[in-house]
RNA sequence: GGUUCCGUAGCUCAGCUGGAUAGAGCAUCUGCCUUCUAAGCAGACGGUCGCGCGUUCGAAUCGCGCCGGAAUCACCA
C-alpha cells in the first residue's frame, strides 16, 4: 500500500509550482484539527513570499486550483492562513480498498535474502529472580524485535546471562552454610527466588559480621574487606575459576534452579530467545582482539603494564580495557562477544537493551569497535531505556524495595479476575475460559502501561494505576477488539462489498484514515526502537472505532449496503488492533 | 566539576523533522444500557508547556544561558 498522503503532496506539488514558480517550497500536509472539519491542512504561510498577497487570499487561489484539477479533493475551506481540504469519498474509498487488499496489511514479511538484525535484552545476574526492572526490559526488547520483525527484518533475539562472579559466589556460600540441601523440588520454592533467598542470607550474614568488627574497633572500609564470608566468597571465585571440581558442580546445580525459575517466567511473559550468550563463556573474549589493536596503536600499555585507549579527542576519557594483570575488564569481553555475535550469524547490525545508566559504557564501546575497523560498528545500537521508580522512590533490590517480576505477574491475574466477576463477564464462559482471559487480559494491563511510556523516559510503576483498567490501558484495547470479533460472529459470513459508491461519514472516514497510517507507524517505530508510537496509535485508532460504534449500527445499519462496508471496516479495524497488540506482545481475545 | 538525559493539568503520560484556541487517561462532577459487549460513549472542570533571552510571519518543539531532578565519569560487575 502507498502511503497516500505522501501520493497527495506529489500530486499537488506540480499545481503550486503552476501557481507560484518553482521555489522549492515542499507541500506540507498535515491532519487537520479536530473542530475544524476536513481531512487535511495545507499550511500556506510558505507561498507567501511568491503569491504576494494574504494567507487568505493564497489559500483560496490553491484550494480551487487544488479541488477543480484533482479528483483526490471534493472541497475546501480556509481559516486564516490555513487551507483545510476535505478527500473525495471515491479517493476514501480507493484508500480502505487498498487497506483491505493486503492480508496482513501493515506487517511486511520478512525477506530471507535480506541481513538480519540482532537483539539483546533480559540479560539478567543468576542470582536472584527478575524484578520490574528486567520487565521493562524484556518487553521492550521483545516488543522491538516484534517491530523490527514486521517491518520486514528478520531479527535474531538473544540474551547473554551474568552466570559467573561475586554475585553467584554468594548465594552458593550461603547455601552451603545454611542450605541444608535445600533444593526447589524439597521447598517447593522457584529456583530462582530459592537462590535469590541465599543470596538474601548472605547479605545479612555480611552486615553481621561486619559489624561484629566494627565493634571491635575496625573502620567499616577495613572491615567490609576482610570479613570471613567475603573472604570465602573471594576465594571460593577463584576456585571457580581455577576449575575445582565440587565448586564447579555446586555452580551448575543452582545456576539450573535459577534458568528453570527465569523460564517459568519467560514463559509467561511470552518470550524467547534464539540463543543464550553465558558468561562464563564470554568473559574470555576480547583479549586477543585487545593485543591485535595494541599492535595497531588503537591501545597503548602504561608503565604499569595496564592497556588504555585514548578517548579524548572524541570527548570522552581514557579507558581501561586490560588490567595491569593482565586481565579483563567488562569491557574486555563486551568487545569480544560483539565480535564473536557476528561471526556467529548473519547479522549487519545489532541493537542493545540496556538500561541508560550504561550509556557512556556502549558510547565507549561502539567508539572502540569502529576505531577497530569493523564496518558494523555504525550499526550498533544501544535502546536506552530509563530505569523504573515506584510512587516510594527508587528500587533497591539490597534493601528488599523491589517489585517481584512473579509476584506482579500473579497479582496483575488475580485483579484481572476480580474485574470480570464484578463486571459479570466471566458468567459465559467455562471456567477454563475465564482463567485464559485473566491471565491475557492482566498482562495485557501490565505490558500496555509499561509499554505505553517512551522507553528512554524514567518511568513511575504505580501500581494502582497499571490494575486500572479502565482509559488509556491494554484492556481497554483488548475490550474494542473483542467487542468488534462479536458483531463479527454475529454477522457470520462476510459478503464481498463494492466500495463505489459508498458515501463515508465522518466517524468512518476517520477510522479508514486511522487506519491507513498503521504501515507507517510501524515504520517509525521501528526506526526509533520504540514501541510506545504502536501503543499509542493503538489507543486512538480504539477510541476512533468505539466513537464510531456508539454512534451507528453496523448489523442494523439503514441499509444492507451499508451494513455490510461497516463490518468489512469493523474487520479491518479488528484486524489492525489485534496485529498492532501482538507486536507489543498482547494477546487480543475474541470475547472479554 | 565534566558529559548525557529529563522537566507539559492535582497524578501518570502524548504531542517535539516549528504551524490554528497545547491533547489523552486517572481523579472530581453531569448525562447515556427495553437497540450490535457500559472494561463503553457524550460532556464539564483543570495549563505562565521549569525560568529568561534569541531565531522566525509563527516556538511546548530550534539555539544559548540559568534553575531543578537523574545517570555516568572505578585496575566494580
Amino acid at each position: 500500500m502507498i502511503d497516500f498522503k505522501r501520493q497527495l503532496e506529489s500530486l499537488m506539488m506540480p499545481l503550486t509550482v503552476e501557481l507560484f514558480g518553482d521555489h522549492g517550497v515542499a507541500i506540507d500536509l498535515q491532519e487537520t484539527r479536530k473542530e475544524f472539519n476536513a481531512d487535511f491542512t495545507l499550511v500556506v504561510f510558505p507561498f507567501l513570499k511568491f503569491s504576494k498577497t494574504s494567507p487568505e487570499k493564497t489559500a483560496e487561489i490553491v484550494g480551487s486550483k487544488l479541488s477543480t484539477e484533482l479528483s483526490e479533493i471534493n472541497n475546501f475551506s480556509v481559516v486564516k492562513g490555513f487551507l483545510n481540504l476535505n478527500l473525495s469519498q471515491e479517493f476514501v474509498s480507493k484508500i480502505f480498498a487498498g487497506i483491505e487488499s493486503e492480508k496482513n496489511f501493515g506487517i511486511t514479511a520478512a525477506n530471507n535474502t535480506q541481513p538480519s538484525v540482532m537483539v539483546e535484552y533480559s540479560s539478567p545476574n543468576t542470582n536472584k529472580p527478575l524484578h520490574l526492572g528486567h520487565i521493562r526490559n524484556n518487553l521492550i526488547g521483545h516488543s522491538i524485535s516484534n517491530i523490527l520483525k514486521a517491518s520486514g527484518r528478520n531479527v535474531v533475539q538473544v540474551q547473554i546471562i551474568n552466570d559467573r562472579g561475586v554475585h553467584i559466589c554468594k548465594s552458593m556460600w550461603a547455601w552451603k552454610k545454611f542450605g541444608n540441601n535445600e533444593t526447589p523440588e524439597k521447598s517447593r520454592l522457584k529456583g530462582d527466588h530459592l537462590v535469590g533467598k541465599y543470596y538474601v542470607l548472605f547479605d545479612q550474614e555480611y552486615k553481621k559480621q561486619v559489624s561484629e568488627k566494627m565493634s571491635k574497633g575496625i573502620s567499616e572500609v577495613d572491615a567490609k574487606k576482610s570479613v570471613a564470608c567475603i573472604l570465602e566468597v573471594q576465594k571460593m571465585l577463584l576456585d571457580w575459576e581455577a576449575g575445582d571440581p565440587e565448586v564447579v558442580k555446586l555452580w551448575k546445580k543452582m545456576n539450573e534452579w535459577v534458568y528453570s525459575g527465569f523460564n517459568e517466567t519467560y514463559q509467561r511473559l511470552g518470550i524467547e530467545f534464539d540463543k543464550n550468550y553465558y558468561e562464563s563463556e564470554t568473559y574470555i573474549l576480547g583479549k586477543s582482539d585487545i593485543e591485535e589493536g595494541l599492535k595497531r596503536n588503537i591501545f597503548f600499555r602504561k608503565e604499569d603494564n595496564s592497556v588504555w585507549i585514548d578517548l579524548t579527542n572524541d570527548g570522552l576519557d581514557e579507558k581501561i580495557v586490560l588490567r595491569s594483570d593482565g586481565s579483563s575488564v567488562y569491557m574486555t569481553q563486551d568487545i569480544g562477544t560483539a565480535i564473536q555475535r557476528f561471526k556467529d550469524f548473519e547479522i549487519d547490525s545489532l541493537t542493545y537493551v540496556v538500561g541508560n545508566e550504561q550509556d557512556y559504557h556502549f558510547k565507549v564501546l561502539f567508539l572502540i569497535l569502529e576505531k577497530l575497523g569493523y564496518k558494523w560498528a555504525k550499526r550498533l545500537h544501544h535502546l536506552s531505556y530509563g530505569m523504573v521508580d515506584l510512587p516510594t522512590g527508587k528500587m533497591k533490590s539490597r534493601e528488599g524495595k523491589v517489585v517481584d517480576a512473579d509476584d506482579l505477574l500473579d497479582e496483575m491475574e488475580s485483579t484481572a479476575k476480580q474485574m470480570s466477576t464484578e463486571l459479570g463477564k466471566a458468567n459465559s464462559l467455562s471456567s477454563k475460559e475465564s482463567q485464559m482471559l485473566d491471565k491475557i487480559i492482566g498482562h495485557g494491563a501490565l505490558k500496555y502501561f509499561i509499554l505505553k511510556v517512551d522507553p528512554k523516559k524514567r518511568m513511575v510503576f504505580n501500581p494502582d494505576d497499571s490494575v486500572d483498567f479502565n482509559g488509556n490501558t491494554g484492556p481497554f484495547l483488548q475490550y474494542t477488539h473483542a467487542r468488534i470479533s462479536s458483531l463479527i460472529r454475529k454477522a457470520g459470513f462476510q459478503k464481498s462489498i463494492d466500495l463505489s459508491d459508498v458515501h463515508w461519514n465522518e466517524k468512518e472516514r476517520d477510522l479508514v484514515l486511522g487506519l491507513s497510517k498503521f504501515p507507517e507507524v510501524i515504520h517509525n517505530s521501528a526506526i526509533d526502537l520504540n514501541p510506545s508510537h504502536i501503543a499509542n496509535y493503538l489507543y486512538e485508532i480504539a477510541k476512533s472505532f468505539n466513537s464510531f460504534y456508539q454512534k451507528h449500527s453496523v448489523l442494523s445499519a439503514e441499509s444492507k449496503t451499508i451494513s455490510a462496508y461497516r463490518l468489512a471496516l469493523c474487520v479491518q479495524v479488528a484486524g489492525v488492533l489485534r496485529r498492532g497488540l501482538n507486536l507489543l506482545g498482547i494477546d487480543a481475545p475474541e470475547k472479554m
